[in-house]
DNA sequence: AATGAATGAGACTTCATTCAT
DNA sequence: CATGAATGAAGTCTCATTCAT
């Protein structure tokens, strides 16, 4: 298993390839990629497998697709209901309180699509090309202007640094929790997701106002 | 596949569970527990197929072994070289620096055994038993105690709210770097180990030191 | 092991499947059900152990082709050669001898399926639905025509529990010698086969005239 | 798997064999003997594996014992509650009656056995020696004597035919509905069974007193 | 001689991928 | 081009039998 998607020149075969993303996107809500068969997706697309291997050239080929609708979907709920309108007034503490509250939205809802990324980005980092990085790149770029925009109240002498730091933490600190719940290392907390979501809150605000 | 392990009756049975255990250390090196075959196991511990499952009565039955392998590990370094040395005089901050780096010496030597153990964590939560529980419940306890001796400086109004996040995020923070390198979230990371680790401690302590 | 039978979407599955079924009789002929494997059934009919699968479930779903092949080669025979032309003018006696004749034959062509629908109508019961019990159930029917017809001869008093002896005895008697021959209770029987045929005649005969 | 027994020269490996034969004997009551394991049988006697095979060759050498349990319970149910006490004056039919009952009797209890015996003298007949046989002649010799005593009912021509199909009879016509109630040719029957062993002594009797 | 651990052939089943129709 | 049947490698597991201790 290895290598690409296959050009879709005409109208059908655009179809057939979305049927099958959606299909994959379903599927994925039920369980690992790994336990996915292409006779199910196929079905679930109501294809033929034949028709699947004439858009995909094998299974791994499907995995970039998980990244695609990881992105699809973040950058629709960036652009809705997830965006966060920053007051320059509030302080930079409540900003972040509404980011963390909003990225907190978003795994819950589509946490699915964020364990598999996560998962094929360290099982097969060959497969996803450029995506990872640019998603996290364009992440980095939003930390970069928040922080600027709070430049009074953030104390780290090193600008880029808090910024990747602040991109890293914001992609790790919510993850654990939100997709794994019981699991995992979640399991300590008792506290309530609310207090959770203040709590890693306070973690990035702590870090950006503490002198290095 | 399912449950659990066979009683070992005579000395030889012992020396046999060992090398399989062993056999299973190594190849986690290389892949993931889903990719290791039994007979592939079987022949790292130069064993027959047949004597794989006389001691394990199924492939499932490996994944306990994983956090027993993780479990020793740990103890193993934090009663030796990852012992932490805290001195109330050096201050809180300096008491998270040293937690902080021995955290990551752990991970970066023993990361492939965290790696398959969260995994299965989320994966197979009904087969590893109160394992996962109880460690991590030592590591909040010793959470606890690291806290009240710097009970001055921490700003925290809720203790056990604040041992419950401080054991999340040292749970939490360091892993993805650690763990998956280029991959996953830390792509956008351009500093070095050294800055990242000080940057966790930094978070830690400026998530303990902002009163809420 | 357990349960049924795919459903063929295109012609050539049909076809698949009916080689597979010949090939179960074939190998039937030669050894019991248990002896056979999958990729002995396979060979036979020129396919591959995964086209074995995708016609049937599992090995268990073959169970019920016993009972499939048995019904059939029985309805053929009951229609053809193995017709028994009953002539009331020539008496109970003479038709008892007839339809034993009849049922001796079908034993001595097609006994291997009998062996085997009886040794799994009671191994995996759960596995051959109704078609037992229509099968039985069907014969009684017959029984209760026949022995109508010769009401007068009949002594029985109870004619329903008549016609279900009947029935049992007609799928008693001849089985232990027709299939096991020189084995089971068999071996005491010197006579000829002949003489046994008359014998079973005979033995129905003096129930159903022998008065309670 | 094949051939026999070993000799048993000690004290100690005749506890030994009894030991394995009781065990034997209790898991036939649960499963078939082709789903027996050795290690199985090994345990119910609290031996160890080597030890069955310092008794036994292999598997196959227990199939012996099957007929050798059969024969033993056999012996002792018809000298003890099973005898038949045949009283002259009561006549053939009350004689049959009362030998039904007491077969009915055994099958009920020892069934297990007769089935497991059943089922390898057909699918091993190498393996049971004479044993089987000779149990069937002492049979057909008790039926002779019977016969002769009741030399004026029974209108059977030829003696030894008659002795002979009235042994086969015995052993065939129970069988079906003790061994296998709902399973098998049984089904149709729903009569008490009380009915149904008068019914088959009828039925030997019907056989006797119908003259050729 | 006894024990039970080890062997290893072989059975069932799955599924990514190919290919005849 | 589409369909879904066929392929076959690979993996898990069982158990009669052997053999080291």
């Amino acid at each position: 298993m290895s290598q690409g998607t296959k050009p879709a020149r005409q109208e059908r075969s655009r179809q057939t390839r979305d049927r099958l993303v959606a299909a994959l996107d379903t599927r994925l809500r039920e369980k690992p990629f790994a336990d996915i068969t292409i006779a199910e997706l196929a079905q679930a697309a109501d294809l033929s497998v034949g028709a699947v291997y004439r858009r995909f050239e094998n299974k791994d080929a499907f995995i970039p697709v998980i990244f695609e609708l990881y992105s699809t979907r973040l950058d629709a709920f960036m652009s809705g209901e997830g965006r966060v309108e920053v007051d320059p007034a509030a302080g930079l503490r409540s900003a972040l309180h509404k980011a963390c509250g909003a990225a907190w939205q978003f795994l819950v809802r589509h946490g699915y699509l964020v364990r598999a990324a996560h998962l094929y980005a360290r099982l097969r980092p060959d497969l996803i090309g450029d995506d990872w990085e640019e998603l996290l790149g364009q992440a980095r770029q939003s930390a970069a202007t928040l922080l600027e925009l709070f430049g009074d109240e953030v104390k780290r002498r090193d600008a880029d640094e808090a910024s990747q730091m602040f991109t890293y933490l914001m992609n790790t600190l919510p993850i654990e929790r939100a997709l794994y719940r019981e699991e995992g290392a979640a399991v300590v907390l008792t506290i309530s997701d609310e207090r959770f979501v203040a709590a890693i809150a306070d973690t990035l605000y702590g870090y950006l106002v503490t002198a290095d």
